[in-house]
DNA sequence: GAAAAGAGCAATAGTCACTC
DNA sequence: GAGTGACTATTGCTCTTTTC
């Protein structure tokens, strides 16, 4: 034993060090990637223009100096040095006199030092700055000054991105982890988007949307060149290299993804609503307010509406053509429309709903009338049925409570390798789905908002209580009625949630719930759904389709036994009266022994022995392994083989022979007799069921 | 008290669907 | 090729119970 202890030390310790020595060549790799990034992003020239204008392109900082000094004298130091290295930065207002862009600067000043005079120090802010600048009421968008700005925005931002991947690497692969991986991703989100997103989520009733596509994204972000030795393929004898994003690396949509956020980000922070998914764009309309700006003198707000989505997509692909993309018109939606398509679904705005598109329904429809047409089903078909059912979760209701039949199915397909029979349970599922050919009533778009429910329970069974973080943290508790009491802690948990979300029910419709329980059985249950808790046991014994289960049920209630609390199954006491305790193993094997004994054939054999026996019996009779494992309940393939100690048995000196020589029929027939049970009278009226084919077999 | 047996749990890996 | 999420199966570990 201690010796055993001695090597599995000296095991660890071993690991360790492996360990602690990739950890240290993560960091140097890390202080690579983070120089070379650093380095080739940015020459000398660059860094130093983007030092300079710094000051300039700060809005915040600029307003300030603006408001403290004056307009003539940021006139007198800066104008000069903007004109000079604004075209290195835009360029396309290199061929603009530089007359023309010092025009602009001076009436940009000007126009910031009479803002800046009705405001206090603490409100200035280089966002609510910007949006002044673009509401075309006041005629106050100064083109090149502006583009300028948000060009030097993008690119210092360049260096936030950089800065954040190098950071979530590092805690990705820091050993202690000292922030959840999580609240990195946040941090990063935070670094590139800022902390304010003010017209993220502003997708309004009625409102009109456009998507843009981007074409061939990857290939317009190189790659510096030595990391070309990275992505480097091999064909026909060639050795060939990549030099931009290359299709399939891991991290591909990520880098392109984040770098697509900067420009998400302005847009956000000029009032456009608007998301990113890697190349997809879904644009909303300029946030301006419709009944007092230049799209008031429009006649109906519908109009104003489409005026402001125009707008919005104007600005966005103006933008983005300027940085760079190249868009792929077939797959973008130029005209403002009210239900566009996006991420595989038709997002309408006028219903706030998530439709199906029509195709895609008829694509599944056309499979799942292919299988409903067979008696069997291979678990590869059922799989992609599933898989396409689950994925109308976002707007069909319930839709994952409608796939348990099918992936019993799998499961079972994938235990026995071969095709799975379609039953009734099964088809009635696959004939549920139907519903789809006349069906359109989706989901309303639901709040991203997440409800914190915290659940505690006494463990001496007193009550419970529970804490729901909403507005402001609400806290309430109960104790149990006596019959509640009985129940297992398990079941009280699950209670104590059903009242929890049947009290609150107001305040939880159509949003995330996070439940906080500490008991896994409970959050398993819930979590996989495997069946309602609403109503507790009841529901959970009314739902089992057992047959002998039911009759078992139905003869306890005769004789007075409520099993819809404490335990399904109860052992008897010396006296032999029913006990509300668990039914032990020791018990059955108890129970076994007297059985023995009063057949006189008690030669010391155990619950065990009986089980590996069989197994044992039914694999030399040529039965298959799966077939075996379902009978005598084992799950686990090794832990079958492991048992049935089949080496042993068939060596030829052993078990099977002796087995193959001895007249079973003498045998089991002493057992036989026995099962029959004699001089037993039925203590209740035998109940009819057409669900058992064999009623004569069941016995008490 | 040691070994066997099993339950429970977490991590991992695989399938499928969908998206890009 | 990558990601997401739904599911199941496998594996390795700890802990408890039972057997000898």
């Amino acid at each position: 034993m201690g010796e055993g202890r001695a090597a599995r030390n000296a095991r660890d310790e071993q690991q360790g060090i492996v360990i602690i020595n990739a950890q240290q060549d993560l960091q140097k790799l890390v202080q690579r990637m983070y120089e070379c990034l650093h380095n080739k992003v940015y020459d000398e020239g660059d860094k130093s223009m983007l030092k300079t204008l710094r000051p300039i392109i700060d809005l915040r900082s600029l307003a300030l100096k603006v408001k403290q000094k004056g307009a003539a004298h940021v006139l007198a130091s800066d104008g000069e040095q903007f004109t000079k290295v604004s075209k290195q930065l835009a360029t396309n207002i290199v061929d603009v006199p530089d007359s023309e862009i010092r025009i602009q600067f001076r009436e940009f000043i000007r126009r910031l030092e009479r803002h800046v005079a009705q405001l206090n120090k603490e409100d200035l802010c280089s966002i609510k700055l910007i949006k002044v600048f673009l509401e075309t009421e006041r005629k106050l968008y100064v083109e090149m000054v502006m583009h300028v700005i948000c060009v030097a925005a993008a690119s210092m931002s360049v260096e936030s991105v950089i800065e954040s991947m190098v950071s979530i690497y590092e805690n990705r692969n820091n050993k202690f982890r000292p922030i959840s991986e999580e609240r990195a991703v946040l941090e990063m989100n935070i670094a590139i988007n800022g902390p304010e997103l003010p017209h993220a989520d502003s997708i309004i009733q009625e409102r009109h949307q456009n998507v843009l596509d981007d074409k061939s994204g990857y290939d317009h972000i190189l790659l510096s060149e030595d990391s070309w030795t990275y992505f480097g393929i091999q064909w026909v004898g060639w050795y060939l290299v990549y030099n931009t994003l290359p299709f399939g690396w891991k991290i591909s949509p990520f880098v392109y993804h984040t770098t697509g956020l900067l420009a998400t980000n302005f847009f956000h922070s000029i009032a456009i609503s608007c998301s990113l998914y890697i190349d997809d764009h879904h644009n909303g309309q300029l946030q301006v307010d419709l009944h007092s700006s230049a799209y008031f003198q429009l006649p109906t707000l519908d109009e104003r509406n489409l005026a402001a989505a125009n707008s919005a997509i104007f600005i966005v692909a103006y933008y983005l053509v300027q940085l760079g993309y190249f868009l792929g018109l077939a797959k973008s939606t130029l005209i403002p429309v009210k239900v566009v398509p996006f991420l595989g679904f038709l997002s309408d705005s006028a219903l706030q709903v998530f439709h199906l598109i029509p195709a895609k329904k008829e694509k599944f429809l056309l499979l799942l009338r292919k299988i409903v047409g067979q008696s069997a089903v291979s678990v590869k078909t059922i799989q992609r049925l599933v898989g396409k059912c689950v994925s109308f979760s976002l707007a069909v209701p319930g839709a994952v409570l409608f796939t348990r039949a099918m992936n019993t199915a799998i499961s079972k397909g994938l235990r026995t390798h071969r095709r799975v029979k379609i039953d009734q349970k099964l088809r009635d599922e696959l004939n549920h789905w139907f519903f789809l050919e006349t069906w359109d009533d989706p989901l309303p778009w639901r709040d991203e908002l997440h409800i914190r429910i915290s659940l505690a329970t006494d463990a001496s069974g007193s009550g419970w209580g529970v804490s729901v973080f909403l507005q402001e943290t609400v806290t309430t508790s109960d104790y149990w009625s006596d019959d509640e009491r009985a129940h297992d802690i398990a079941t009280r948990e699950a209670l104590a949630l059903d009242k929890t979300l049947l009290s609150f029910s107001d305040s939880l419709q159509n949003v995330w719930v996070d439940v906080q329980v500490d008991n896994m059985s409970v959050a398993t249950r819930y979590s996989k759904q495997k069946y309602s808790l609403q109503k507790g046991l009841e529901k959970f014994l009314d739902a089992l389709p057992v047959w002998g289960i039911e009759q078992y049920i139905a003869i306890a209630e005769q004789l007075k036994i409520n099993l819809k609390s404490g335990y399904l199954f109860r052992p008897t006491n010396q006296q032999g009266a029913i006990v509300n305790a668990a039914f032990m193993s020791s018990a059955a094997e108890a129970r076994l022994r007297t059985y023995l004994k009063e057949m006189g054939s008690d030669d010391g054999e155990t619950l065990h022995g009986f089980r590996s026996g069989y197994a044992i019996t039914l694999a030399l009779s040529g039965v298959e392994l799966s077939e075996v494992m379902d009978h005598v309940g084992w799950t686990q393939r090794h832990r079958a083989l492991y048992y049935l100690q089949l080496a042993k048995v068939l060596n030829p000196a052993g078990a099977s022979s002796r087995l193959a020589q001895v007249d079973l029929s003498a045998v089991t027939q002493k057992w036989g007799d026995t099962n029959e049970l004699r001089q037993f009278v039925s203590a209740f009226p035998s109940l009819p069921s057409q669900k058992c084919p064999h009623e004569s077999e069941i016995c008490i």
